[in-house]
DNA sequence: CGCGTTTGACCCGCGC
DNA sequence: GCGCGGGTCAAACGCG
């Protein structure tokens, strides 16, 4: 795995989780008036277990500015068709939370990685549209590695 | 008994 | 200032 690279949705362990999985690079940042230079777009994609690679220079949030302001916090968002909700992706979550939201009909429920000091959240929900899809938001970077952590180059 | 989930309350930012 | 929408807290509860 290049040492400049990171990956941001961490490797799924179970590739039957999901028929389809769609990476949302628009709803990456919160606001419209952030930028990103081409370094920071999606480099590559494991088709086998649906990794996503994201060369950002091992930190992303690090390189996102807003005005020139640093915005706190970055968010990747994905869907993906599954029946299930929660995806395998090596990571230990804890759910601390769960909302109706007024756009959808479809509740949303909140994680964050359950590591001491590691302060990942994830949010998941299934789409008004079709609810056969489920999108999964990621927010912040571990400080920790998955339990199960593969990267491309090992495949 | 330790840890994760549930669930209503609380909080906070934003628009009116 | 107030209400609303969305995010988080935390006590009670459940389960292995």
């Amino acid at each position: 795995m290049a040492s400049n690279s990171s990956f941001l949705s961490p490797n799924f362990s179970e590739p039957g989780d999901f028929d389809e999985i769609y990476f949302e690079f628009g709803d990456f940042f919160v606001s419209e008036e952030a930028e990103f230079s081409e370094d920071q777009q999606v480099v590559s994609q494991c088709q086998q277990n649906s990794l996503f690679q994201v060369n950002d220079g091992g930190n992303l949030s690090s390189s996102v500015q807003k005005n020139n302001q640093r915005l706190k916090s970055t968010r990747v968002s994905f869907k993906t068709k599954s029946d299930r909700d929660v995806l395998d992706d090596g990571y230990k979550w804890r759910k601390y939370g769960k909302k109706m939201v007024k756009s959808s009909s479809n509740p949303r429920n909140y994680y964050r990685c359950s590591i001491e000091g590691c302060n990942v959240k994830k949010r998941i929900e299934r789409m008004e549209e079709d609810s056969s899809y489920v999108i999964t938001s990621y927010e912040g970077t571990h400080n920790h590695h998955a339990l199960n952590q593969l990267s491309c180059s090992e495949m």
